[in-house]
DNA sequence: ATGAATGCAAATAGTTTGCACCTAA
DNA sequence: TTAGGTGCAAACTATTTGCATTCAT
């Protein structure tokens, strides 16, 4: 279940493939998204950066996500709330989503009977698929176990 | 597959019942809607409207379309490209969408056995399954075929 | 008459970009 | 030394909202 190599160290090695340069910003806010928790917006990882090194700003943040998610060490969700999310990429893991409309959790699923449906419908109409999304959204069955069901 | 009631009247009927008012601006939206095609950005309702009605303003557009959606008229699709399509809703008819990335043509799915599926991990997870997005991106297989692929 | 709808312009939210300065290689 | 990176502020895009005016009921 350990990575073959750590998240710095496949950051740094993208990073040298690329003929890009290594930065403090960089493995700063790697490690604070990492740590930060899933599914994080973009606002989410700059405070997590901010309490360590405030001095690095929005704009750096917004640019090295993307370049995460290039080093293919993250990937961007879109839940439709209008802002982009990032989630760390665990190595040949893959899922889905499944959103409560009411507490926003996110729960994750896998279900490889309709990933195989799916490739099928892809070669159906002539597509080579390369990437998917699949979200479920729903409200909890039982309130009192969602911990932000409406008020009102 | 004749509707029992046409969209407009659908619409009128929805607008009476929440004591809304019909407008000329609502019935032109509507039938502009309806005649240019599908999945439809608001700038491309916008261009099909004002082609019948200059006057019609965006503001007017955006929360029409947004009435549609209420009224069940439509249904209000995110394909992460920034900006929110719409698609007249068919009743009892359902279906998920396939994107080739390189032409951006879409096509239309059903698999019931992935609707089936879909079910079980909503209800595995305690979630009463309120509505899904299922989006497939690919390229086409033959460029040939594919009518706008990069020139580069 | 009166409350809803419209059209405009201004405001918003998330994200991107131009640019002068900084820094890794 | 020198491309690439950073931080700030300004720009951008899609969308929403405030408000005076118009219109359906």
């Amino acid at each position: 279940m350990t990575p073959l190599l750590t998240a710095q160290a496949r950051l740094e090695r993208y990073i040298e493939r690329q003929g890009l340069k290594q930065t403090r910003q960089r493995s700063v806010i790697l490690e604070a998204f990492l740590a930060a928790g899933s599914h994080l917006s973009v606002e989410e990882v700059l405070r997590a950066v901010q309490a360590v090194q405030p001095a690095i700003g929005a704009a750096t943040v917004y640019r090295t996500l993307k370049l995460f998610v290039e080093a293919g060490l993250a990937h961007e969700r879109n839940f439709g709330d209008g802002q982009a999310r990032y989630e760390a990429a665990h190595d040949d893991e893959h899922h889905d989503h499944l959103i409560c409309t009411d507490c926003h959790t996110i729960f994750e699923f896998e279900e490889p009977e309709i990933e195989r449906r799916q490739a099928e419908v892809a070669d159906k109409h002539g597509i080579r698929l390369r990437s998917h999304r699949h979200e479920i959204y729903g409200e909890c069955v039982e309130r009192e176990r969602c911990p932000r069901w409406p008020r009102s």
